[in-house]
DNA sequence: ACTATTTTTTTCGAGCCTCGAAATAAAGAG
DNA sequence: CTCTTTATTTCGAGGCTCGAAAAAAATAGT
């Protein structure tokens, strides 16, 4: 609820029929005795919540669960939320790559899609016209019993802007300012969430690590670009405009190597696989990079620095140093934080450890830098996918199943 | 309300009146029917929150306001904050200086006290008797109208804590965790509030202007060290564990200058007084930085780098640089925002505007990080004194005169 | 002076919501 | 087949906001 925005009696409802979802999305088969446990709701409040829900199809009694439970006593009969009271899509676009899912309410996959497009070269025209060929396949080709689709959720490489459901620019991409969201939800009549891939990649790994990935950390994806999601006392941090905690382009050296973005110095210019690759191909690092750096290379790259001390083992530290000393001003600002670093970067954690925890260390009067929890994720897709999936997920818990009627725009088009 | 707790029917009420003591505090004078046009709420809900308020003594009518709109019609009646119905405490502890203050609950001053107290080696129970004596000092002597103490805000140089209402660390006293808010709150059984000076000062700002200090705005106050308060999204942005942005410890060069909190390379080793004075007096820049640096001194620095262009200017160059540095790395993070300059380095901005400029300047692909909006307050005092001021006032409006009743722990000893 | 008009504020009932207590339902235990 | 235990629903009390109507308090007009 915004600080400045007036109260109503529903909106109590709506938090509560929230925390009840809540409760049946983290555990899959919750009995209304649970849920009084776990939200502190009255069995009166819980009993007339869960039996609207059914009502409206959202939520079911299942019975085939595991009776095990020989308890004396009338026996507790588990709630499930309703797979086919709605299907959702998830889209990743990243380079020269468009994977497209279809879930249903439960968060079970139904259909996926990967198509190769040459995003460098491809107009916002193509990228829409692929998008919704890839959507309608999956949403014909669905089972009849998968419910009506009712949000879509892009991960995106590049900054985007949440409000507007729009992707402002990208480095795999020749147009910017694609609106994408705009686009999709004309078209199929729904809400559409557009997010840069690390914040989707923090929302992944809070659903599937909820211990270690509670209220604060940083995901930080070192890829062919450096982003970072970021959760802060328990909500995705989002800048003023843009979505994205651009740490790839916090400054590292004055003045320094030329990036992506066209600025100097930036973290991303150190650490990120074309720059790797172009320090170690002697070039000068105010070269233009290379748009597209292939897996092979760099796996190769990665074993000729372990295998001996020489011009890659020293571009490895050079990046472990940036990433380092942008990690250092960042927890000056928000104090360090458990820290998942995810993709190709991440496989090549050995090499970039040192350095990087050299330069975040050091005195400090007050904060805790030591035994920094850094945990490595090698391979971004499947966060990537399953960011989105949650996204999509809880924006129909909290925003469309909350209210407990239709205020959502109604879809426009049955498909 | 947190995202994860449960809402109850006076929940609805809370907030409500939360929205009428906001309007009350931002307007002096407000009628019923402007708080209906401000909040949204309807007349009823008006009437029925406004006639509790009343008899709680929270606010009161007032007929000598301006009767001077003659329309038709049964005339407004002008509501307004009672000034009577409580008492808070500020207290601002700077490097040798403790200043305490007394308000009424619609803002006015009491009674004040400076005391110069020689917090370098003050050790903490010192400290706590100063600022315990000073209060007594006030509250005995202010006027038999005057509320009861219910709140009191610090505002410190060091790092705090605002859960714990601990001053972590400071550069101005020998000791650390300073637990304050514990002392005090026992002291006076109110609730204590100890947040970081750059804090206070961005409350205050955006109480003195809101329409340019509003959603998303930095303050960064350039002194002694060099801290930020930022406001995201129209909340206080606090870190996960301190509370304060700590701006100046930011990395601008990796294995840099001697900070005074024992690292190397941080902003405030190039931009802080004691940095430019180190620099401009010939000494390594690993030299044990001074405690203390006049004002004196420090102008008159600057009235020499102004007229010719020698060391002097060339310090206040670097610490442009090193500020601009910092602010590229931020704007990174949070997009660019409004940047408000505070304390004696915003006295020599002509100084350093250049380099800073030209640091955050460049090519960024989507952020406009041009016409960049910068504003400068010299003295950071005043704005220190209304922040913790606004900090007391606005937990009465929203924490305890929000439910409607005592459920704050009632004040333990009568003063 | 007195009524009509206009504007502000309060009152009243309907329709939400949560909650506690009591009632009902559905099992195992004896 | 009844007793005990546990889960869930029902019901009434007490909140809350809101719209409509009523009451209050001024000016405007005759």
């Amino acid at each position: 609820m915004l600080i400045d925005e007036i109260a109503r009696p529903d909106d109590v409802r709506r938090q509560n029929r929230r925390l009840v979802l809540a409760a049946l999305r983290r555990h899959g088969l919750v009995s209304r005795t649970d849920i009084v446990a776990q939200t502190g709701l009255s069995p009166s409040t819980v009993s007339a919540i869960t039996t609207a829900l059914i009502a409206e199809g959202i939520i079911g009694e299942s019975r085939d669960g595991d009776t095990t439970s020989h308890r004396r006593g009338r026996p507790q009969v588990a709630l499930t939320l309703n797979p086919e009271i709605a299907t959702i899509a998830t889209v990743e676009l990243a380079l020269n790559l468009i994977h497209a899912v279809l879930y249903d309410y439960k968060g079970h996959m139904i259909a996926e899609e990967f198509r190769r497009v040459p995003t460098l070269e491809a107009t916002t025209a193509d990228l829409i016209k692929s998008i919704c060929k890839m959507l309608d396949n999956l949403l014909e080709g669905r089972p009849a019993t998968a419910g009506r689709l009712m949000h879509i959720s892009m991960g995106v490489q590049g900054v985007t802007d949440a409000a507007s459901a729009t992707m402002l620019w990208s480095p795999i991409t020749p147009d910017s300012n694609i609106s994408f969201g705009a686009e999709l939800s004309a078209r199929y009549g729904v809400a559409v969430a557009v997010a840069n891939d690390c914040n989707m990649i923090a929302e992944a790994l809070r659903s599937i690590d909820p211990v270690q990935y509670a209220e604060d950390f940083a995901a930080i994806l070192l890829s062919h670009g450096i982003g970072m999601g970021l959760y802060l006392k328990g909500q995705q941090f989002v800048g003023a405009n843009s979505s994205a905690a651009e740490f790839g382009h916090m400054l590292h050296t004055p003045n320094g190597a030329l990036c992506r973005c066209g600025r100097h110095g930036c973290i991303e210019a150190y650490a990120s696989d074309y720059a790797i690759l172009r320090r170690i191909s002697g070039q000068d690092e105010n070269a233009q990079p290379a748009q597209d750096v292939d897996t092979a290379t760099f796996d190769e790259v990665a074993d000729r620095a372990r295998s001996a001390d020489g011009e890659e083992r020293a571009a490895f530290r050079k990046a472990g140093q940036a990433i380092g000393s942008g990690l250092r001003s960042l927890f000056s600002l928000i104090d360090p934080v458990p820290v998942a670093l995810v993709g190709p970067g991440a496989g090549v954690f050995d090499l970039i450890e040192d350095e990087l925890r050299n330069m975040i260390s050091g005195t400090s009067g007050w904060g805790v830098t030591k035994n920094l929890n850094i945990n490595c994720y090698p391979d971004e897709h499947p966060l990537i996918l399953q960011g989105c999936m949650m996204t999509s997920l809880l924006h129909l818990d909290t925003q469309i199943f909350a209210p407990g009627d239709t205020k959502e725009a109604p879809l426009k088009r049955a498909i």
